[in-house]
DNA sequence: GAGATAATTTTACGCGCGTAAAATTTCGAT
DNA sequence: ATCGAAATTTTACGCGCGTAAAATTATCTC
């Protein structure tokens, strides 16, 4: 490796004795060079290290490899983990991921938009706030940039939307908890950030109605993504006041129940489905470390590979394809995971 | 809001009737031109909502205020928290921060730096991969770019380094076990992935010794970044082999402590230091959801605020000042936090 | 109101790279 | 060895923007 710093193709074309647009071909694809010119570029890249200036390239594509990732919140280990599984189909297929987190923030979310918009990319795969979007910047966005939605949907927003039905997926726990036990109440948040929260709440409704049984909403007030606090202090209060009707509290997602689980302990209830068990708690969305609550948490799995694949075809197909055709809408199924705490 | 849509500084320079390189003097400070001119351009820019390039800013302008930050992995709930408060911190400064994660992979961290680079950032906050980082390519990048090391330290690497003193809060806790209960033996990887881990090994050994105990290492197998997992399974494991020498453990970690506390479930051990408990388990980091485990994980906390402020403090140094002056080393110590598991 | 000086804007060029079109080279067929 | 088409490389220009130097405008004196 030679002493001397080559910093810009110019310097890396002189040295490897070739004009600079050669070298460009060459670092589009290797291929389309001549074999003999290929040796001499790749014989120089061992002498000296040069890679492209990324952000100068991406300036100038008709056709970036880029693809935006945009989550609401990258401290939520649900998001992280399926930014995580997203990133890693995206690297395998040739593409470069690059991740933003919007902190909760509508603001942060549009300035994100705007810098991803910045960056020219092939797509974009956006799980946007939801509710507290600025829908009509999220739509300028789309206007611009092809973009696949995720987790949350905005309607007519996007080329597709990739997610998990709530419906089904709730109203299979809830019969689960109905058949082994008595009907469940719906621990959640008054006011939630996440649009899917609401779904969950009309599908718990829906699936108690079918079901023939009271519903029983609890809905706790708490802003924010601090969901195990929320759900340890305000479970804590519902507990106090003898707020749930039954004993078996099917959580709007898996923090809420780390929280409730949390606080259920620390009132001395025994949580799960054995003897001496004062109260069932179910979650939903098999969060990464819903396996490792004590005792472990019954959900429902979403579907982090499965919607990880079929954002990652929507994307090439999107990208392949001129004609965009309908927006598409797929949901998958979650899984009814069973575990110790219902 | 006009219909029309400006995309580059010169349509937008058009509308508002100046030079574009007046407006690029605006958008780098609105004070550095002529109170009617910033009018003009503010007028303008209500009617048209146009905004700058970042990425083309920043292959031009001498000095940005970019500041890429990067982790080892974003799915650590721990990492995900400290870029976090940093991030947040880099954004009220006036900063743009720019988030990557290495997921556990030595190459993607070198890609990762390079990709930072062509950004030009003013600073770079790094927390490497540590043992498995290419150190080489760590060097060169901190060559061109001032960096400030975090979490995991490289000796001699980067303009500063800034975490916490392993030495000093593993030695607090150890003597907090050994002052309320029977001496712990220490939980962790025989491999770990981070050099803190093996800092808190020494750490261990050290605290053991100064108080006259035998020291009891119970080193699992295991690879990657899946620590509750390995935790869980291993502590299982472990439990069965009878591996613990007393009936209290330390964890090198708290997301190997979740995890053994998951295994002591299964085995139906009470894990706290009340009445009836079979075993004490305590961690190290004050991982977000410590807090919610049951029962609640008496563990080290790593003091997150500081360190971000320190980091932030370091990099306005670094920017602001010529001189660099010597490397400096900022270490913390941790706070003893005492809950029900220990 | 003319001339000098300071403040501001514009002109001209550069950043690191992509890409269409022109120029060159290569290669097979004669 | 010669010609022509195809493959390849180079020339020339552009991307969206920053910035030094030149040109312009505003401000101040007398």
């Amino acid at each position: 490796m030679s002493a001397m710093k080559i910093k810009t193709m110019e310097e890396f074309a002189s040295v490897s004795g070739l004009s600079r647009p050669t070298v460009s071909k060459y670092f589009f694809d290797p291929k389309s060079v001549r074999q003999s010119t290929r040796a001499r570029i790749e014989e120089a890249l061992t002498r000296y290290d040069y890679r492209p200036n990324i952000y100068a390239m991406n300036q100038n594509r008709r056709l970036t490899r880029m693809v935006g990732i945009v989550v609401p919140f990258l401290a939520d280990p649900f998001f992280a983990e399926i930014a995580r599984t997203i990133e890693r189909r995206c690297v395998a297929s040739g593409f470069r991921p690059l991740l933003f987190g919007s902190h909760g923030e509508p603001d942060l979310e549009v300035e994100i938009l705007q810098s991803v918009l910045a960056l020219k990319p092939a797509a974009t795969l956006l799980a946007p706030l939801g509710r507290r979007s600025d829908k009509q910047a999220v739509a300028a966005f789309c206007e611009d940039v092809p973009t696949i939605l995720f987790d949350s949907n905005i309607e007519g927003l996007g080329e597709a939307f990739v997610g998990s039905n709530n419906d089904r997926s709730i109203g299979r726990i809830v019969a689960y908890l109905c058949e082994t036990g008595s009907p469940p109440c719906f621990f959640e948040l008054k006011a939630p950030p996440n649009p899917n929260a609401y779904k969950r709440r009309a599908a718990y409704l829906n699936a108690m109605e079918a079901l023939g049984h009271e519903p029983h909403l609890v809905q706790v007030h708490g802003e924010g993504w601090d969901f195990e606090n929320i759900g340890c202090n305000e479970g804590m209060a519902a507990f106090e006041r003898r707020a749930f009707a039954t004993d078996t509290v099917l959580c709007s997602n898996d923090r809420l129940a780390i929280g409730l689980l949390a606080a259920a302990y620390r009132r001395g209830l025994k949580v799960g489905r054995g003897e001496g068990c004062a109260l069932r708690i179910a979650g939903h969305d098999d969060h990464p470390f819903s396996r490792f609550t004590t005792p472990a948490l019954t959900t429902v799995s979403q579907d982090y590979e499965a919607i990880a694949t079929h954002c990652m075809e929507a994307l090439e197909r999107l990208i392949g394809g001129g004609d965009a055709g309908p927006r598409d809408t797929v949901m998958f199924d979650g899984r009814l995971v069973v575990r110790e705490s219902a």
